[in-house]
DNA sequence: ATGGCACGCATGGCGTGA
């Protein structure tokens, strides 16, 4: 058995004890993790060197950063896409580890419904399609998880009609993500849980909102059919969220019998 | 009522997040 989660930290170096606390609790094969906030020349790599774990990050000052976390080396690890735009490198990791590849993303947030970003972000998908497509097949036992900025379904936010249309709820974001998965993507949490009211980000600015359940679902672990046919259970780390100092989101986990 | 809180920064207010 694999367990793999992914966790946006908001900021790796003010979440660095609850990480490493939790993958010694936890141990997992394989740790996505989003939003680091911080340069490569800063990453804290040696506590996790120390806990028995390879590492491989980019980021840059203050905003995104992405990082995998894996019990065995990764291969094959590139950062951003290649087709000729820019890059975006600080949100998307890739690698092959052990016998599983992995896709690592940050999706942009999108900012506001119109904004020049939220067009970004739809594009955004688009690229992550194409890569797919050129890189990989749906026969190849992959994984694409991370913080994927998009609630898919009525069920995956605490009010869908007060939020609807809103950035990161929206019908225009949710098709874009939607061609991405159609490409040959299972959302793994949903084969094994179809509860509503499961959510892994809570607003900071909402009073007592974990307590409330008043969350969104945005950090999603995918697998393409063969693995997701191996998945053996998933489920969202709720208790994390609850602690002391958290993380806006929460830890997202699967496993897999491979 | 579109607020709030947390984070990082050549900080003391601002941009960003979702």
């Amino acid at each position: 058995m694999i367990k793999v989660a992914t966790f946006n930290a908001n900021s790796l170096r003010a979440r660095l004890t609850a990480v490493t606390d939790w993958l010694a609790a936890n141990s997992p094969d394989i740790l996505a993790l989003q939003e680091t906030k911080v340069r490569d020349a800063d990453f804290p790599e040696e506590p996790f060197r120390q806990a028995g774990y390879h590492v491989v990050f980019r980021g840059e000052k203050s905003y995104k950063g992405v990082a995998l976390i894996s019990r065995d080396e990764p291969a094959d690890v590139s950062f951003g896409f290649d087709d000729g735009e820019p890059p975006d490198e600080a949100r998307l990791v890739r690698a092959r580890i052990g016998k599983v590849h992995v896709v690592n993303t940050y999706v942009p947030q999108g900012t506001s419904v119109g904004d020049s970003r939220f067009l970004y972000k739809l594009e955004w998908f688009d690229r992550l399609g194409a890569l797919f497509e050129k890189e990989y097949t749906p026969d190849t036992p992959l994984l694409w998880m991370g913080d994927l900025n998009v609630a898919p379904e009525r069920r995956d936010v605490y009010d869908p009609d007060r939020l609807a249309g809103s950035v990161c709820f929206h019908p225009e974001e949710q098709q874009a993500f939607k061609r991405v998965i159609e490409w040959g993507f299972e959302d793994v949490f949903r084969r094994h849980c179809d509860e509503k009211g499961q959510f892994s980000f809570w607003d900071y600015r909402i009073p007592q909102s974990v307590k409330r359940n008043l969350g969104w679902r945005l950090d999603h672990i995918l697998a393409t059919e063969p693995l997701a046919a191996k998945s053996r259970a998933a489920w969202i780390d709720r208790d994390e969220r609850l602690k002391p100092r958290p993380s806006d989101h929460t830890l997202v986990v699967a496993q897999f019998d491979i």
